[in-house]
DNA sequence: CTGCAAGTTAAAGCTGACTTCAGGTCAAGC
DNA sequence: GCTTGACCTGAAGTCAGCTTTAACTTGCAG
């Protein structure tokens, strides 16, 4: 019973909720490690972990996998990351946050007099002009609540 | 110089925004119609600029392409749309938007606390609880601003 | 030592919203 | 009538973030 402190892919994707798949994507992607042993399957430490749970906050909150690539890369690799590291990496995300609540607030604001006017012009309207800095959109995927989803408001 | 009042795809396209690519997949999609000239060209009424503005606007508020060609598919086709009838439409982007600030708001205020402690724990942390409730994404499109997503914040 | 669940790989597939490409046609100014 | 730019179509490509598949190997309980 040696190495019982390494764990399959099966127990890390029961603990951190990633299919063994995606595990295995993120391995590729450099997100995370993983020893081998002399057969060639995965033995993860148990600090994968903490770095999964870094992952999926990351992505709630909307980072790219790049993103989270890069934030890992500045952990320090001469000892394990603290703490404070985890803090620190995580801390920009507020203002991150702070910026979407503004942008889609805005938004909301913005639709509020256009639904009084009903005119969604596209020289005027602030929601559909596309050249309007509200409107400068990229595709970020940030994860919604499946009930956003799922029960899409009928009628528009 | 006849039809004067239709329009071609390229004037559409500058005067919408979207690539001509854009206005034959939504075609495709049932999103937008067209007439066309004897020569198999599309040729359009002017009104599908006031549809392509309100396409814009629910793409900006989140929604997919199913859910726009169905909230279209609620207005009258006897007559031309009129200011209420997009504002109906449109109403309820209002309750999506709050919900989804909300949701925002939920998690940028779960992060200051996992900020404070540092935690990040897969037990208790409520932004990397994959179980927990403000963790149940999907994976929604959410449209951000761009300068969100060109300048990811470094360090996170 | 055997049986079989769990693991391995590379490669292909999926979704959404489009864009790009190849190869050909149309329309309008001169 | 000719030239040229705008337009046409169907099919394939793109991107992110994974999942699925196929064919094969490992590791551990009995």
């Amino acid at each position: 019973m040696r190495d019982t402190d390494l764990l399959t892919v099966s127990e890390v994707a029961h603990r951190s909720g990633f299919a063994a798949s995606a595990l295995r994507f993120y391995e590729r992607e450099g997100l995370i490690g993983a020893q081998r042993t002399s057969g060639g399957q995965r033995r993860y430490e148990r600090h994968v972990l903490r770095r999964l749970a870094f992952i999926r906050a990351a992505r709630h909150v909307g980072l790219s996998l790049d993103e989270i690539r890069d934030a890992l890369a500045t952990l320090p690799e001469s000892r394990t990351p603290n703490k404070s590291d985890w803090a620190r990496i995580s801390r920009s995300w507020r203002t991150r946050l702070d910026e979407e609540i503004a942008a889609l607030t805005a938004l909301r604001d913005g639709l509020d007099s256009c639904i009084g006017c009903g005119c969604l012009s596209l020289q005027r309207c602030a929601i559909s002009n596309p050249d309007d800095t509200a409107a400068r959109f990229g595709s970020g995927a940030l994860y919604l609540p499946k009930p956003l989803r799922e029960e899409p408001a009928k009628g528009a």
